[in-house]
DNA sequence: CAGTTATTTCAGAAATTACTGAAATTTCAG
DNA sequence: CTGAAATTTCAGTAATTTCTGAAATAACTG
């Protein structure tokens, strides 16, 4: 491997977490290394930088393209092919997100759907669906609310991060005007199990 | 493998799973059939329901019990271990989201950090520092957000989850009354890099 | 203490995954 | 068309990971 220290350093990092993911060490070094390239690189110039084979490199690439993390230039008068990542790192989070769903949580999402229509036949069974039917919903939650939120543009996002669990409060802002328009029932009395008035 | 048919899908599909994250596929299949099981079991138990040797099902419960993903029980008059998952499925999340940003995010902020603090030896390294530093901004931005909202009682952030995007219309709201109440200014018009107020 | 049961460790076997070099294919120029 | 350059494919090998059986350790009983 060819490189300066300082990016050596994080191609190494990401060939690591690339093993710890599905993702494998030499797909991870590359996506590392065209992230930090200030030009499009082909792929002679990542086998020269990372020291694989040819082919490895082919590979690699072809499986990050199906992942849509990298993407293909061309430069005039010069036939071969040149790759870079998208530059905002925003978009790639959610491309990375939009993978990941794809290919883990749609999956499991419809093997537990398939398994609640089920019959049945003994009551461990029965118990089992229960427990999956609480793990369907949570995930189904969780989907729908990445759903929402992906549409959101990226400056909206990043403030709605920002604010984190302070939105919280807003909210309670919103439940206290909300029951003020309401103006009758006594609103938050009734049944709830959680105790703590937490008012502030 | 010895298990109801509807029991097994779950378990096999867990297995896969399992193998596509950093976890293997026995490991995920054990988890998935404790997760199942209304009655903790014994090593033996599992053995018999996988077909998987003895040490095999020591060595992965380990690793589940390094996950805080599976709880040791006791039972009177046997000495015996027996596991369990722990059963609130918002627990379960947090604990994953815990563990994995353990392993995954917090190595590369302390990588990122330390790179960014180097100083770069060339044009090269510079604008790899700039790439690497957006990185970390993000990531940074993510966790924050991160360990905000997971101070959340489950209620709570079971609602925020409901609400998704509509909360920035909220927001939008709040923008309104915010700039009602300063009066003077066009409010949005200027080159706010992050909103100062937060009302409370 | 010896005997019994439960659990862990670990060297090596088995299985899986990653990687390479050589050959095949594609793409383009003349 | 031929030939050169770029890329891909793939069979075989290398490396890594997972899994097992046997042995070691630990925890308890009487």
């Amino acid at each position: 491997m060819n490189l300066p220290p300082l990016i050596q350093s994080f191609v190494l990092h990401f060939g690591e977490m690339g093993s710890r993911w599905g993702i494998n060490r030499t797909v991870g070094q590359i996506y590392a290394l065209l992230y930090v390239s200030p030009e499009p690189l082909c792929a002679d110039e990542i086998v020269e930088a990372l020291g694989i084979s040819r082919s490895n490199v082919s590979m690699s690439l072809r499986e990050l393209q199906t992942w849509n993390l990298v993407v293909l230039k061309h430069l005039p008068n010069d036939r071969r092919d040149f790759f870079t990542t998208p530059d905002d790192v925003w978009q790639i989070l959610r491309t990375l997100a939009e993978e990941r769903k794809k290919r883990e949580v749609d999956p499991t999402l419809s093997v537990l759907r398939e398994i609640l229509m089920q019959q049945p036949g003994s009551d461990t069974e029965r118990f089992a669906q229960t427990r999956m039917a609480e793990m369907h919903g949570l995930i189904e939650q969780l989907t729908n609310w990445y759903e929402d939120v992906k549409k959101l543009e990226t400056e909206r996002l990043a403030n709605l991060l920002s604010l984190g669990s302070k939105i919280t409060r807003l909210l309670e802002t919103k439940d206290r005007i909300v029951s003020l328009g309401r103006r009758k029932a006594p609103a938050r009395a009734a049944s709830r199990p959680e105790g703590g008035e937490d008012g502030g």
